[in-house]
Order: structure tokens, then sequence, then C-alpha cells
DNA sequence: TGGCGCATATTGATTTTATCAATGGATGAG
DNA sequence: CTCATCCATTGATAAAATCAATATGCGCCA
């Protein structure tokens, strides 16, 4: 088994497309053909199925992926390691986010401190989001919400408070805040089910035994706002994710403890990777500025709760 | 950074010589030589510092070995993987043991279960075999006692009695077995302070509030039974490591429950891994043949306690 | 339905890297 | 002080990676 035959099969597998294979790694495509081939028949395993024109991962390229995975994120921590070493401190730090408002703080910080390092940040929803970060994919990921996962280690970072928002021609418009069983009966257009905004909207309001009618499910927040404006319903969204608009009104549950929060995440076997570290060095930073947070590793809160109140949080130098 | 020269750096790294290394790889120490220099002139490190004859890693090696280690099990693994898939079901599961009486069974099981696997077992002390799991040189561990460590996962596997033993023309040798107050003030001869079973008794000595008299420590069991043999006092030792002699006498100790045990251990990123899984499985099914023991994930005990009694363990198909 | 475009597979040739044999230099052990 | 052993250098060779050219087959679109 040569490396080059497990590279090439990575790459394929991760790309789909032999051709897309020899663009990522400089290659021509019968090089990477050959190197396939040649680990398949050394082996006497088939990884792909050929269908036409286009190949699909078997049972056993799929396993083989799963480490081949982990290997060359290794590879990757050995080059960032050495090429931080030397001085010339480059790498790529690749972020995952489910919102890019969750992340600009933090990235300027980071960019600040480490302004040698390319930062890419892909934004997806929870799932995609989380995936990637188990998956090798990304370095970092900022999610809302966090089952605990030993293989994770999770740290609370900011807080959002959860706003109902109405059109400005709705009598909530003049108020500065609604009670909980103001919402009972009343029209809302929400998130989709998995959304941490409309899950911990609705645990809020069961724990009141409150209940709204949710007239519309829409995935896309300015189709919610379009939506409320239009006078359809009212809207719930985090404040951070809260647009201003002269149509409408943003309004806080002023008898609820309604938050989001962003939790910056990475694999517990990664703790230590450089890039890493540098970025939980930052985060640590920003945290130590901010009582409102704390470092809790391996500790998402499962529901909305107001955190502690307490000291400093992180290392000191 | 090209491949060859990780696996040149790792191999140096690991046996501390460049001509070891070259033994190891095959291939000719000019050919290591070569690659360990490009791959420190192409990032402009200093891996390992030239002694005359010798060589010692930097610290810039030491964090790169760090790396490698992973990178090159993740390279095994995908080997192992390969090979097992193409149903010639070749591989090596390397065992790391702080006794050969520990394993005996289970590697006699897991033979009996896949003849076609190489099994290496390495003995050590604790301490070494827990040094070698960690850094991927070994691939599971057993091991008397095991500190609660995420990355770890430790089964309990099997308890042994401590048990006291004397010469036979000691008052105690026509005994069945000896009470705790018996124990103040008898000469002892024992096992270092690190030692498991010397923990274990030292602790219901504590518990009961005697005190033995100390007056020897030896590292060797086999020192230790030629000293009690002599009559200089009394040995502890665990009953699976009692070797019975003529000339000495064992004796329970009836009124503590003092017992070592054996665990298995792994890592907890390479669960997955086959032949950790292979061997995991193999284990269940002799936990499940025998109700003393449990699967307990992560769950080693810091103090002798007898476990509970309890259904089968291990997963059912 | 046929043609075109696109992706994988094959083949022989070329380039690049790994590796070698021979040897030099330096250190440590006896 | 000498010899053995280990690392470093150098020029040559072997092996692997890779290429260019092309064949084959499938899918899509008009």
């Amino acid at each position: 088994m040569r490396h080059t035959q497990l590279r090439s099969f990575h790459a394929v597998a991760q790309r789909g497309s032999f051709t897309a294979a020899a663009r990522e790694l400089g290659v021509s495509q019968p090089t990477i053909t050959t190197q396939v081939k040649s680990l398949e028949g050394e082996f006497g395993v088939e990884l792909f199925v050929r269908r036409g024109r286009r190949i699909e991962l078997t049972e056993t390229g799929g396993g083989l992926l799963d480490i081949t995975r982990r290997l060359f994120a290794d590879e990757k921590e050995a080059a960032d390691y050495l090429n931080e070493t030397r001085g010339l401190r480059t790498g790529h730090l690749r972020v995952g986010a489910v919102g890019p408002y969750h992340v600009t703080d933090m990235l300027a910080a980071f960019n600040a401190r480490h302004p040698e390092l390319y930062v890419s940040v892909t934004v997806g929803n929870s799932r995609d989001t989380l995936r990637d970060l188990l998956d090798y994919r990304t370095d970092v990921a900022v999610l809302a919400h966090v089952d605990p996962d030993p293989r994770l280690v999770a740290i609370p970072y900011q807080r959002h408070r959860v706003v109902v928002f109405c059109p400005v021609d709705h009598p909530f418009a003049r108020r500065r805040g609604i009670r909980v069983r103001e919402m009972e009966g009343q029209r809302l257009i929400v998130r989709e089910a998995g959304s941490t905004t409309r899950r911990a909207f609705d645990q809020a309001m069961r724990e009141a035994g409150t209940h709204p009618r949710v007239v519309m499910e829409i995935g896309s927040r300015e189709s919610i706002r379009e939506a409320v404006a239009k006078g359809i319903g009212l809207g719930v969204v985090s404040e951070a994710e809260f647009i201003p608009d002269p149509r409408i009104r943003a309004l806080p549950v002023i008898d609820a403890e309604i938050y989001t929060y962003a939790h910056v995440v990475h694999l517990r076997e990664r703790q230590n990777a450089r890039l890493v570290r540098a970025f939980l060095d930052v985060l640590a930073g920003l945290l130590a500025a901010s009582p409102a947070a704390r470092l809790v590793a391996n500790a998402p809160r499962d529901r909305p709760t107001a955190p502690r109140a307490g000291g400093r949080a992180g290392r000191r130098a």
C-alpha cells in the first residue's frame, strides 16, 4: 500500500469524481485512475462502483474513507505544525458556522492575533456543520446547539435573546415588550422544527403552558421577515439575527429567559492541534474580556438557561 | 512535504538512530538521512540534534512525533482494514500487559476466533504499558489500575484476590486464612509503592487501622518469594501471580475484600479500529460467559470493591 | 434517435523521486 | 591510539509517479 494510492483514493472519495480529484491534487486524471485501481488490485477490494460516468463509494470504500479522513487530517496537522514552527507561521484554519454573525468577532480577533494564518468559513445548517467537524473537514465549528458527545469539546461563547417581531401596524408594535401569556393563540411564522431558535422558543411556551398557533414554517429568515411585514403573523428570531426594517418591530419577551447560544466546538482528539489551540487561545481572551460567558469543557446546555455569573474564564499566561 | 520524509523522520524518532530506522524500513541508511534532511530543509526546522554519532529529538521534533504517531497508526489501520476486508484477514494486534498471566485467557480466545491475526504482547510496568497505548504503540492494554481519562475506555475484566504468604514453618502456615488485625506488627516484604497489589493491600490495612511493618520492598515477585521462603517476613501477592512452592503457604485475608483488577483498556478514538473491535468482541464473549465481570465504559474502580452481580454483558447480535 | 460532451480506462513514454553503492568524516569504546 | 560504528555526501540507478494521446461508454439535449 503506497501513500499516493491512499491519497488518490481519498481525493476521489471526497470529490466523488476522478477528474475533480485530479484537479485538486494537481495531477492528471489517468494518474488518479491508475493509483486507485492499483490499490483495489493490491488488496482485492472494490472501493468504488463505476456506473457509467458516475461513481459511488462501496461500503468498503466508506469504511476506508473514515480512516483516511483522520489520516489526512493528521498529515495536514503535521504540515501546519512544521509551517508554524519554522516561523513563517502559515496555515489554514477552517471554521464551520451556522451563520456568519456568530463568528465575525472571534475571527476579527483571531486575524488580529494571527494575520499570517488563512481562515476559511463554511456556513451551513447545524447538521452539516457538525458533520464537517466530525469528518475533519473543518477545524472548529460554531454551533447553536450541541448534544453531549465525548468526541467533542463545546465552549459556550455567546448567548442571544430570542425576540418576537410584528408588523408596525400590529397592536404589539407600540409596546416595549410582551409577556408569554400574550402569545396564546397568536399566529406565528417560524423556522423549521430543528432550528435552535424555534426549539428554545417552543420550550419556553411549553413551560408556560401557552399555545401560540404556528401558521407557517419557513426555512429562510428573509422570507419570514417578508411574511411578517405582510401581516400574516408574528415572527420569532434570535436578536443577533434580527435585521431592522421600517415595516416591523422587535419585542423582547419580558417574563421569560429565552436564549440561543453560540458554542465553539472542536474535536477533543484535536485539542492540541496547533491551529485549534491558537483559535482557542484567542477565544479564551475574548471570554476573559466578557464575564457573561465561561469556559466549560464538554458542557453544552441542553436547554436555555442563564449562565452563572462568575469570575475570569480561560487560561492565563 | 512528502510522505517518505515523514516516514523516515518517524522511524528515526522512534528508533533513535538513522541506521536502525533504515533497517526497520528496509532501505539504506543514506536514504533515511537524505529524506530527513530534506524535510528539515524544506521547512527550515531542526528535528534532531546531532551529537557525534548520537542523535536527540529537538522540541520541534518531539511535537512532530506526537503527530506522526497518530498518522502512522492511522496508516496501519487503513492497511489492516483493507487486509481484513479482502478476506485474507491478516493484521497484527499489539497488546500491552503488566504481566503475562493477565492476558493468556483472552489471547487464547482471540486466537481461536481469529487464527489469521498475528498477536504480539509487550509486558512492562503500568506506566510504560499505558504510555505505549497512548503513543499508538499498542492497540490494547491490560492494566491493573487506570485513572479516569476521557481518552481511554477501560473494561474491568478480571479481579484477583490479594493473598498473604508465609514460610511453611510460620505459625500462620497451619491456618486456612488470617484476619486483618493479625497483620498488626507483622514483618512484610512487598512490591514497590506504585504496584497495584501493594496499593490495594495498603488501603485495606489503613481502613482497618492495622499497621504491619514493611521491612523490605522488592520489585521482583521472584525475589519476594525467595525472601519469604527464607523467613525474612510475610509476602503479599495477587492470587493470579502466586506460584505454589513447597516452602511457602498462601493464605486469604478472610475479613477483608482485597482485590486487584485487570482492565482491558483502549483509546476511545480507536474504538472503531477493526483490530480493536475484533478484540473487544472476543472480550465481550468472555465476559458474557462470566457473570462476575461487566462491561462498564470508562469506569475503572479507584479502590477495590466487589463488582455488582448482574446480567449479561456485551453487545448482542 | 443521434450526436456531442464529459468522465473513466488504457497504453506507451517521460519525468521525478527513491534508493543505492561507495566513501568520507567524526565520535566513542576498548 | 586504533578500530568500529554512525551520520553525511555524491554520483548513479531503479522504481514509481505522471503524462499525452486516445479509446470507450454513458448521459443529456436538440
